[in-house]
DNA sequence: TATTGTTATACTCTATAACTATA
DNA sequence: TATAGTTATAGAGTATAACAATA
């Protein structure tokens, strides 16, 4: 007993984990160099782009988010002092607020989108065949 | 001019860049939640896993978790708190202080690790070849 | 009664600047 | 004087609990 784990788990598994972790660190670590080139915060770029998609309400972006509702009152607050989001009542519901991207909020998104280089350049140097190959195979790993 | 981004990218490259970014979601979602089930935040639990490879400077610290040197106080004073790590003098440079994790820290780490399914469990859909061809792949996007 | 969003509170992480003790 | 670590301070994210407005 008391087998070190990384005995019990082939060097070719522990290899590819370790690549996939420094893929997660790298993307992590230029989303927030971007998100700070615009003056945002990790988690208020990450709703930037949410909302790009479709306005939401408070409760959904909670959900989306994967954090506590009250949370969501303070980013929205600070995204929306600097107009890149606003507050809109819904027609269906009296107590729901929808938040939605102002057209300066699309703008500061998109630049955003734009600067993220690692989503961009490791791929070209991989051939068309490849990328297929390599699409696979996460769409396999992530079930 | 104003053309969308997206219809300059090719779709194959949007949905290969989408798959890592949903890895890199979930990976991150487990690590946190992991650590939250030893208690740890996710700075904390990262800092232990360092320093499980071995004790390093205050200074060391800051630079590999990419923080200011003045958070690294804070993090390792509650580790320390909860007796995971301990501080150790430099017998090099008496300005120098070691940051050890204790046995008990070693233990949290191990089980913190042997509960990351992620990065096992989806591996295991692939088979050998496969998981060289990914290793291969992924070696070559990140140069 | 139940739900939506907010407020209040407390803790952690973060950066900046000033401080101390060594070198 | 330069460096290592700390302290002080302030802003932001996080969870919990309690609250007002609406359903």
């Amino acid at each position: 007993m008391a087998t070190p784990r990384t005995s019990r788990v082939d060097p070719l598994t522990v290899e590819v984990v370790e690549l996939i972790g420094t893929v997660v660190a790298r993307y992590h670590e230029e989303y927030e160099r971007e998100a700070g080139q615009h003056a945002l915060t990790g988690s208020q770029a990450r709703l930037l782009a949410l909302l790009t998609l479709e306005p939401l309400p408070m409760r959904q972006i909670a959900v989306r988010l994967k954090c506590e509702p009250s949370n969501v009152t303070g980013i929205v607050d600070r995204l929306e002092a600097r107009g890149l989001v606003e507050r809109r009542p819904d027609p269906q519901d009296r107590r729901v607020k929808l938040a939605a991207v102002t057209d300066e909020g699309r703008r500061t998104a998109r630049k955003l989108r734009d600067g993220l280089s690692f989503a961009r350049e490791p791929l070209a140097e991989l051939s068309h065949e490849e990328r297929v190959v390599l699409r696979d195979l996460l769409a396999r790993m992530l079930g």
